[in-house]
DNA sequence: GTCTATATGGTGATAGAC
DNA sequence: GTCTATCACCATATAGAC
């Protein structure tokens, strides 16, 4: 889009620039919150005056928006990418394991960038949000998608809603935004217990209540507490 | 603290109308941040003029702080209470069980409260940040306490990093505010989906390449993509 | 307690020189 | 392209009447 010579030649001043400003604005945004980020700030972190953001921004709407299309495409695309490498002999848990480990280092390589779209979620002008929305949809379908196949197959649990599966796998990963720290453990053992933890989870096989099911059963659970 | 009149009595006029402003104040955090929310919304939502705000909070950080405070033990409280009314008898999966629940319902049911903690974390003064940091790592040492003793009475895995495991269940369900509708699956069913997950895994019993561990031993897994 | 001013400062955005 | 001004506005917080 923007810059229609996408085809040609390296980047222009004006693209260094812009590259330079959006940069600053991902790390003033993700620190300050949409409101609380300034245009000065901004300016003063990309090392330019704040009436000259605008000529490559009209708005810090526009600016908050390009933000976030920087960060959408980039965890979808690892993931996607990574899977498509995966022989079809893969079985779907080594799918899924491969996936995991794809979208957590996609997140977690975004840095900032991926911060802002969850922490400034509620922030967001609606117009951007709704564009942001459809493409992470997507995403989600994807997931959706390679979790029923994996049920299809045989290979996990029946009993487990499909979306609600999905769902709570795919914003388990992204907590990881939330507590990981660059001095803590490896993004590989952290996707590798993420991996464990879902496939099999915590409990020592063969213990007590119950193991994994392969049709519905157990449905008197619960309801304790409340 | 503040009002030491604690013991006796009920509300007073000035309690009434100091929980009125809270209450708005954390509806407008929660939906603009705190940077984006403004006293005078406050004082709207709340059913007063924006000066009158300043005789309950002298200042828009100090609001912010009360705001926290709030939401902060709720779910800790309700879930250290759901576990001290367990039986002695009880096994550690089923305290966990309960204390996913407890959790969940604590975050979600606290609305809006438990919102903040999480979306405005990164916009919170660095003051009311301490002071949140503290009460927040001692209920994930309950947590933590609460794995290693099932480990120990040999319940759970060991081949699991307790702390990592810890803070993936924790953030896990947490992430739940974030997709939570009130329109969709009900808090019991997700409660029971997540800890089916957490306890068992999503794969089906016996399946291909490598069940529960009680020993540390698959170990090469991994280590594919980049 | 709650109001209506209002002081004081910071914000997004624009204009026009270079 | 980038700057320096500057505008118009809205924010937090205060003062003092009721």
């Amino acid at each position: 889009m923007a810059r229609n010579r996408v085809v040609k030649r390296k980047q222009s001043k004006a693209d260094i620039s812009r590259d330079k400003v959006l940069a600053a604005a991902v790390q003033v945004f993700s620190e300050k919150g949409y409101a609380g980020a300034t245009m000065r700030e901004v300016a003063r972190v990309a090392g330019l005056s704040a009436g000259s953001l605008y000529y490559y921004f009209s708005s810090k709407e526009l600016m908050m928006e390009a933000v976030i299309n920087v960060s959408i495409n980039n965890v979808s695309k690892t993931v996607l990418n990574a899977i498509a490498v995966q022989p079809p002999s893969a079985s779907y848990s080594e799918k899924i394991k491969v996936a995991i480990k794809a979208h957590l280092q996609g997140i977690l390589s975004s840095g900032a960038n991926a911060v802002i779209s969850r922490y400034l979620w509620v922030q967001i002008p609606d117009e951007v949000k709704r564009k942001h929305f459809i493409a992470q949809s997507a995403y989600e379908e994807f997931w959706l998608n390679l979790l029923i196949a994996a049920q299809e197959a045989g290979e996990i649990r029946t009993d487990l809603d499909v979306r609600l599966t999905r769902t709570i796998m795919l914003s388990a990963i992204n907590a990881a935004l939330d507590w990981y720290r660059p001095d803590g453990k490896s993004v590989d053992e952290i996707a590798e217990t993420f991996f464990k933890i879902i496939k099999e989870g915590i409990v020592i096989s063969g213990e007590s209540d119950g193991p994994a099911l392969t049709a519905p059963e157990a449905k008197k659970e619960a309801t304790a507490l409340k």
